[in-house]
DNA sequence: CCAAAAGTGTTGGGGCTACACCCATGT
DNA sequence: ACATGGGTGTAGCCCCAACACTTTTGG
């Protein structure tokens, strides 16, 4: 019985999952998802837990149960089951472990090949997350806990793959009432600064459908 | 590692799931979801299909992966991981397997009381089976090959807990095009005949959204 | 003729989409 | 001055909810 974690980030404008180049037999060399076996009287959620802490500083990370992939054919190695979680963190906050036993943790995006079933694992997670942004604030978990609302804007649009109207969506996000203006501007730019914002609450919340 | 199963049916006007009275210890004589350990070289799926062909006839069920559940608080004999599936029929055509180790399946209502965390399974089926009448066509899985279109709204009115109102529904049900009139018309009753309709597709099918 | 479910349209309001211009700052 | 993103309002359309009566059969 195993984990494996797809963590999410968005770097570059690009919807991206934590990877490892795996150090050992099977797939020797190859970028997989982070995971492991479960250590004794472990639930599959703290054992996924632990594995992000050894690769990232993160801590208080969202994770949410995927899926539990099964089969022979999954790995050379024998009959495994595995537990998939997807979490989620804002790119720019994280510290890599960069120890040799870390297996070189790094960012890269979705469409990245990966040994095993870990692309079946990343293809469920991201359509699971595509969803669930039109309904929860769990995009929360991908930000910065400041932001302007261009870039909570520019969020969606990676992870829906698609344009949206710049006026639509601050009256469509502003009506749901999950965030507020925290008195802060960005500034730098050459341009007008932007207002930044946070999210009202820290707790996970389902909306009734809205997108 | 074990799988526990949630067969849907709905019976007199209430949503209800298989359970089957325990022979052994423990939660001995109370009622519980059919399920087991995997068998060598099977997977979940696997294991939960031949779970419900034991207790039913059926052949053919549809049959979707929930959670999996671990923790060492929820069996007293210790630790087990449970990949729980749901599945559904129409109570009409289930036969039941009568002898002695099927341990006298029933339907009972989703509310019943039952051993181990099986509440909580449950519970969380038919969260996800509220959702997914929304936005799918899995309530065919439920009915009988051919309905009325009072039954289909009957039974969306039982799953979702709310009445709805009849015109509003066969517009929005008819525009799906998902089903169509099969010719024959239900006598009998001291009024009008009705027409029946069949689902046109056998397949799951996706809608973007509706409800 | 009465009871019971079958079947059928319209209207009003709310929310979504589409769309274009001025603002504040840095260079 | 100009380039860049920041920020704002409206009008039309579509979809949804609310609502009541006629039809067809059995008894």
């Amino acid at each position: 019985l195993t984990t494996d974690v797809v963590l999410f980030a968005i770097k570059d404008s690009e919807l991206c999952v934590l990877t490892i180049t795996r150090a050992t037999e099977p797939y020797l060399g190859k970028y997989t998802l982070p995971g492991g076996f479960l250590h004794a009287g472990e639930t599959s959620r703290n054992s996924a837990t632990r594995v992000l802490q050894q690769k990232t500083s993160l801590d208080n990370i969202y994770i949410e149960q995927l899926f539990t992939f099964d089969g022979s054919d999954r790995d050379p190695r024998g009959d495994f089951v595995s537990v998939a979680y997807m979490a989620f963190c804002d790119y720019k906050s994280i510290v890599f472990d960069i120890s040799p036993k870390s297996q070189n943790p790094e960012f890269l995006p979705t469409e990245t090949k990966l040994g095993f079933d870990h692309n079946e694992i990343v293809d469920y997670a991201v359509s699971r997350l595509k969803n669930k942004i039109e309904y929860t604030n769990i995009i929360k978990n991908l930000l910065p806990a400041e932001f302007t609302f261009l870039q909570l804007q520019q969020y969606y649009e990676v992870i829906l793959g698609e344009k949206l109207d710049k006026r639509n969506f601050r009256k469509k996000f502003m009506s749901l009432d999950l965030i507020e203006k925290t008195g802060n501007m960005l500034t730098g730019g050459k341009q007008r600064p932007a207002e930044m914002y946070k999210f009202r609450s820290q707790d996970f919340v389902q909306l009734r459908r809205w997108f």
